[in-house]
DNA sequence: CGAATGTCAGGGGCACTGATATCG
DNA sequence: CCGATATCAGTGGCCCTGACATTC
């Protein structure tokens, strides 16, 4: 016995977890970016408006804490959300370093649409699994963050 | 009542099945890179070193299939997996289109070598799974493809 | 002829790393 | 001086498409 060979000779590749994650995530990308193209937006737009809507008017740095993408990332997202009247942002009178970001009417309704696009990309990406076994995947994923 | 809301106004990020999966998957993907980088591999190299051993001597289209990639992007995995010495590449007799791919001794040591970072990378990935919730989660996974 | 094969060139989105000017 | 902020430039891997010559 070897005892570390785990799914050894054939079928090496089909049960193995990580690729497994890959694949599934290709495929939700997939999925999500189709829907939100809809709307000429991207992951990141989303992302963006939810936690701003979270948040209330803040700073780039703390929205990409938030969001969860990196600081140089979410310029180019902004100046494309500024170009679309999503989002304004000004230059902080209270620190001159910060702009504040701040969501607009229109940001709102292009959310909502948002929420309702990921909605249905979630419904198709998750057709496989009973509600039951849904929550189960997203409290296992919890758990490996 | 609105009915198509999910985990609206706050959280609604941490929640959604789509982005927990590219989530865990960024993860999974970092370990086992960081892993197959002590050997100079990436996943690539060891999805095609792998399934040439399934296979036996093959062509790239038939091999491209098995692993999972584009066969454009095979050439570039195969130029590099033949320097290594892991890999030969000739042409077809019976087919002067094809080129018949073998894995070498020297591929077969090396596929053993990932096989162990491998699994390494699955216990670090999954350590904070039980063995029958990581078995749920690959059947979860497998449900979604 | 149509279809398959290997190869190359390139785009697009993304994760990630610096460097830099400005300001607290 | 140190640290934070916003911005820009650039790298690398990956997914994906299209074109091409060769061969069946």
């Amino acid at each position: 016995m070897d005892g570390n060979e785990g799914p050894a000779g054939a079928a090496r590749l089909q049960a193995l977890a990580s690729r497994l994650l890959s694949l599934a995530a290709m495929r939700a990308d997939r999925i999500v970016g189709e829907g939100l193209a809809r709307r000429d937006a991207r992951k990141w737009h989303y992302a963006v408006l939810a936690a701003l809507e979270e948040l209330g008017p803040t700073s780039q740095a703390t929205l990409s804490d938030r969001a969860g993408l990196y600081r140089s990332d979410l310029v180019a997202v902004l100046n494309e959300l500024e170009d679309q009247g999503h989002v304004a942002r000004a230059p902080d009178p209270d620190d001159r370093r910060r702009n504040v970001i701040t969501i607009t009417r229109k940001g709102r309704t292009q959310l909502g649409r948002l929420d309702e696009l990921i909605g249905q990309a979630q419904d198709e990406l998750l057709a496989p699994l009973s509600a039951d076994e849904r929550k189960e995947l997203v409290r296992l994923l919890q758990l490996l963050m």
